[in-house]
DNA sequence: TTAACCTTATCAAAGCTGTGTCAAGGTTGG
DNA sequence: CCAACCTTGACACAGCTTTGATAAGGTTAA
């Protein structure tokens, strides 16, 4: 047995049908398709679903967060810009004028364009 | 002028005192308290609150994923999680035996826990 | 050929998010 | 001392997410 219909698929990791459907349209498990439109599980998306169910069982997180982070990894402007503005986060307001913060600001968007331009640190090529 | 009321803070940010409470409320912002609890917005918290409403409108994200990713960056057992997860995700499903899978799997691990003790490439210090 | 699958699309309900408003009470500055 | 703030907590509502069910129709294998 190479893959398994939609049915199959949910029988053997536990979801149903439709949320197989839903993971997909969320854009977390793409299936092969047949000719005709049918969806293919295959081994690899197998163990994905069943290691999604762990994922958000074991650290109480939700599909829209897993989604969230493939989106941040797909989108490199957002992901800078969501870091860039994390990265200001253990400052104490009283700590900085609004100066040193500006100054701090500037230098941090100069600091991760370098890390972006600089590490490729995993390359997925096995 | 040091620091502002919720609701100065809010006039110049834009917000609403409500939604400064929310923000409060799901990690992103947490001002400063004055001794019987009152809210201080320092110029930190400002400029951060402006970026916010930026971040938000320029990305189309909400709230909670802002959160989500501020969890991801504190939780390094979440990240880790989510990482390895999404790590998987360009194989296509015909071309990888189940055996083979596996190991990728176990090997991405690995690659991931070298990565993190390899890797501190942008220290927060100035 | 036909039963048992599959597809997409739609209606629906439960729950969560984001936001407003109000109440009961504490703090503060003039 | 009191008006004008602040606090937390609650109720409420629109809209989105997650999930199920069902319908109308295409595919497939015995």
């Amino acid at each position: 047995m190479e893959v398994l219909t939609i049915h199959e698929a949910a029988e053997t990791t536990g979801w149903t049908p439709r949320m197989l459907r839903y993971i997909e349209r969320i854009g977390l498990i793409e299936p092969a398709r047949t000719k005709s439109g049918y969806r293919q599980y295959g081994a690899g998306d197998l163990q994905r679903l069943r290691t999604l169910r762990e994922l958000l069982a074991d650290h109480e997180i939700g599909l829209g967060d897993v989604a969230f982070a493939l989106r941040l990894r797909r989108d490199e402007a957002l992901e800078g810009a969501v870091d860039s503005w994390l990265e200001a986060e253990p400052q104490r307001p009283e700590a900085v004028s609004a100066d040193e913060w500006l100054r701090w600001e500037q230098e941090k968007h100069a600091r991760i364009i370098a890390a972006l331009t600089t590490n490729e640190p995993m390359e997925t090529a096995a």
